[in-house]
DNA sequence: TTGTATGCGTTATCAA
DNA sequence: TTGATAACGCATACAA
């Protein structure tokens, strides 16, 4: 066993409330005990027992943060982001990612109940409904890129509709006239989402509105490259795409690349996110940025303010911005 | 406040005890009056104060996770492995990674002291003494990718060396013989590994072993993309370069577009890791495969054993295996 | 300035 | 089959 702070009073030959009080912002103890304590302290090798202390102030200090199987450098970058500000105020990530299925998710969300002080869940297609019923009101949670349904809970997303329509926007100013969309899939809010955004600048500008060009993906670099084949097989043949995400962006590339074709001259592409990669692929990726570190950063400082009830729950969106590199022919921003 | 098990006693007219009772692997309790607190608990939206639960227990079920700053796909495909085997054992992980300084990492590890049942490092540059008399003798460490010096902690690393030697020898296979080294910077443990593997196998095939052709570069992508004129200005030029991680390699693959070269024609290049961009860059990169997931799932599987008491620290290597594709020349395996 | 005693929510031991 | 109660390690209100 570990030493307890009764192990330190014996040493010290004072009591746990003494060596309490020299531990913690010390209030008011002799010098000399302070220092006798320090050193029983020191030569036991002791550290206070976190479960006690938790149990003691009702509060655990620890996040749960639910991430489901997503994109590793977005799963990175959030993380980081969460973790920079949770650490900067004293408190633990509990994280979880593997998990797919609801139940799967209800049975983590249920074993972090009760050990966290507040909850950050990523899970695209959420019903609130089944959030409401699991858990209790009492527990601050924040929602990151899904609806803003619910007054319950906090929400923090993207802003995906303008994003995607200033990316379409863009295309259309480069000429292109028939523009492509691959969705993320019917599900996923963050893919709705764009896909409004796609629809409603190919309406502002006039662009074909031909609804064979919605294409339909899965948010992974594999329905990217499988995509270029169908594209392909469009009459009259697009010019322009408008991926969902970067990751299936670049399997666009890469299918274009093993049919002896690339882009922008034979496609011009477009994707959403800014992965780190979208810089180094040649050609360069243009994309619209989505501030993923600021994204964790963000929605940690809104829910140690609901925590600390400081706060009560509202709906956020972050900036996005259009990037210019190769991809959709331009030459790249400095 | 949530409700605590007092308050479904009551509601149930029963003692904490056989709420106890009911709720845990239910002892001997009757029938009726298991429904009884069932239906009490359920009705007050009760869950048990975990917290409490773990002071009583005196464990945790938690996993105390420091990875630094790497790159996005590394960390969360280890993040993963590590929360498989984690969930699947009801355990939790608490994870850190924005940490860059020693001194930060030891306050991180101070405040996860006795809130955590065991602890994984992953920290290149980890000096053991400091880990020594910063760690209790109680508390499991696994230590990833780094030394195998001491017999207290457990480590688990790739095996870099042959993975290596691998890369180099295929490139003599292929009939180069300036090979050029880039590597992760001299402080890295895994850097130094693979150094010296590509050393063994220059020497062993007889390539050519001017010292001028090891550059130095630091793991990330603009290291690569900046090696890339160092690479040029070298006479006679090499024709291949093997690259310590796959990062760096897609950032000369990178820089060979922009100075209008192209891989394997130009320069012939390996990296290490096989990170899910590998496939997906064109030309696609020839690379050592390194199992990111297997490390984290055989390092939660060692912690546990070690936390079990099932199990003394031992030192293990993970093998890794050369996937060709086209970046050496190769025509892509299925 | 220091010590004693109580309670945080749970589980397990002992009696009933 | 059930209930009363003692720990787990800590922080604090109150007493000294």
């Amino acid at each position: 066993m570990d030493a307890t702070i009764q192990d330190v009073a014996d040493r010290a030959d004072v009591s746990v409330a003494t060596v309490s009080r020299v531990l913690n912002g010390s209030d008011r103890v002799r010098e000399a005990t302070k220092e006798e304590v320090v050193k029983a302290a020191r030569s036991l090798g002791y550290h206070p027992n976190e479960t006690a202390r938790n149990l003691r102030a009702q509060e655990t200090r620890m996040v749960g943060v639910l991430l489901p199987n997503m994109h590793g450098e977005f799963f990175a970058q959030v993380t980081r982001g969460l973790d920079r500000k949770a650490r900067a105020s004293g408190h633990h990530l509990m994280v979880s990612n593997s998990h797919t299925q609801e139940d799967e998710a209800k049975a983590v969300i249920q074993s972090l109940l009760g050990r966290v002080d507040g909850l950050i869940l990523l899970w695209p297609r959420l019903s609130h409904d089944f959030l409401d019923d699991l858990v209790p009101d009492s527990l601050p949670v924040v929602l990151l890129n899904t609806d803003r349904s619910g007054p319950r809970f906090e929400t923090l997303a993207f802003d995906n509709h303008d994003g995607a329509y200033a990316a379409v926007e863009h295309l259309a100013e480069h000429g292109h006239e028939r523009v492509a969309l691959l969705t993320g899939g019917p599900q996923n809010y963050d893919a709705r989402e764009r896909r409004s955004g796609y629809r409603a600048a190919v309406a502002d500008y006039g662009l074909d509105a031909d609804p064979s060009l919605e294409l339909e993906g899965d948010f992974t670099r594999e329905s990217g490259r499988a995509a270029v084949e169908q594209i392909r097989s469009l009459t009259p043949r697009p010019t322009a795409l408008f991926a969902s995400n970067d990751s299936m962006a670049l399997g666009v590339l890469r299918g274009l690349h093993e049919a002896g074709l690339e882009a922008p001259d034979d496609l011009a592409v477009v994707g959403f996110d800014d992965i780190p990669m979208a810089h180094y692929v040649a050609p360069s990726l243009t994309t619209v940025h989505a501030p993923m570190q600021e994204l964790g950063e963000r929605a940690m400082e809104r829910l140690l303010a609901l925590v600390q009830d400081d706060a009560s729950p509202a709906h956020q969106t972050l900036h996005t911005r259009l990037v210019r590199r190769e991809s959709c022919g331009c030459s790249p921003e400095p």
